[in-house]
DNA sequence: TTTTTTAGTTGCATGACAGAACTAAAAGCA
DNA sequence: TGCTTTTAGTTCTGTCATGCAACTAAAAAA
C-alpha cells in the first residue's frame, strides 16, 4: 500500500505537509537557505542517501519550491519566491528546538537583523496592533462551518 | 536499515524534526489544538492507521508534547506547554499552504484575535522594532563558527 | 448481565528508505 | 587533444515503516 497522502483533509496545513513534510525535505531547504546549491553539497552536509536526495529535489522543483538551473554546467538549485516564503516556518521550528530541545553547550544560533545588528523578535503570533497572543486568545473563522477555540 | 535520524546534525531544526517531523505527527497535534482528545477521534478525523496512531501518540507523550490522562476512564490526550508552543509553526505552515496551495473555493480559514475580532498579523519575521524582514535582511550568529547570509 | 464502544495490539503485504555499486556527463589537467 | 577526476545522478538489494484488516481487552451503555 502506498504511503497515504493528506489530500483527503481539506486543510492548508495538510497541503503544506504534502509539499514539504516528507523525510529530509525541510533540511534540504534549510541547506539552500544556507547557501548550498549543488547535489553533492546537500548529500555531504546531510548524509542523505543519493537516491532519496534525487527524489526530493525532483519533487521540490516540480512543486515550484526550488528552481534547477538549466543549460550547460553543473546543475544548481535555488529557492523560488515560494521557497523563500518558507522562512518563517524554518525559523519557528529552529526556535522551538532551541527552547525545548537545547544543546547543553548553549544556544546554537541566533537570527540577527542586518540593519541594526539586533536579534529578531521571537517568532510568535501577534495581534494586528502588535500584542503577543497566546493559544487561547485566538479563534478561527472557517469558510465552511463552525468556529473552534483554535482550529488549524 | 532503520530510518535515519537527524541527530548527527547539530541543528535545532533537525532536533525539532526528530520530534514532530514524522509522517502524521503535526496533523495529530493540529487535531489536539482543534479540541480532539481521544484515540478514535484522531483516527476518524485523519483516517490514519491505528497502529501508526498508537506509535505517534506514545512518542509524543514520551517527548513531553502531549500528556495522557491517567486513572480511570478513557484516556485523553492534551497539549503540554511544550506542545502549545508549537502553535506558531502550525499557523505558519497553514498560512503558507493558504497562499501557495490554495483551495479553489477560497480561503479555508482565518485566525482571529478573540479580543478585537481582527485577523492576526500574518506570520513572518519581524525586527525588534516591528519592521517586517525579508530573507536577505537576516544573518545569523552561530555559537560555533561562521556567519551565513541566512543559515538555519 | 449482555451489548456496544473505545483503545489499543498483532500479523501480513507492500512501499519507502539506507547503503553501495554503477553510469554518464562535465570539468580539470598534461 | 586525450586522460583523469569530480559531479550528478540511476540502479540494485535488503530492511524498516506504513496501510489495512482482524483480533483482544477494558470501559461504558443498555
Amino acid at each position: 500500500m502506498k504511503l497515504k497522502t493528506f489530500e483527503h483533509l481539506n486543510c492548508s496545513l495538510a497541503q503544506t505537509l504534502s509539499t514539504v513534510g516528507e523525510h529530509w525535505t525541510l533540511l534540504i531547504i534549510r541547506d539552500v537557505f544556507f547557501g548550498l546549491r549543488r547535489f553533492d553539497q546537500f548529500q555531504k552536509d546531510l548524509g542523505i542517501a543519493r537516491n532519496v536526495l534525487s527524489d526530493r529535489l525532483k519533487k521540490l522543483v516540480a512543486a515550484g519550491v526550488l528552481e534547477k538551473s538549466s543549460g550547460t554546467g553543473h546543475p544548481e538549485y535555488r529557492l523560488t519566491d515560494k521557497g523563500l516564503a518558507l522562512q518563517p516556518i524554518l525559523v519557528a521550528m529552529t526556535q522551538w528546538g532551541d527552547t525545548y530541545l537545547p544543546d547543553p553547550a548553549g544556544i546554537r544560533l541566533q537570527f540577527i537583523d542586518r540593519k541594526d545588528g539586533k536579534a529578531i523578535k521571537p517568532m510568535g503570533i501577534y495581534a494586528a496592533d502588535g500584542r503577543r497572543l497566546q493559544p487561547k486568545d485566538i479563534k478561527t473563522k472557517a469558510r465552511t462551518s463552525h468556529e473552534h477555540i483554535m482550529p488549524l
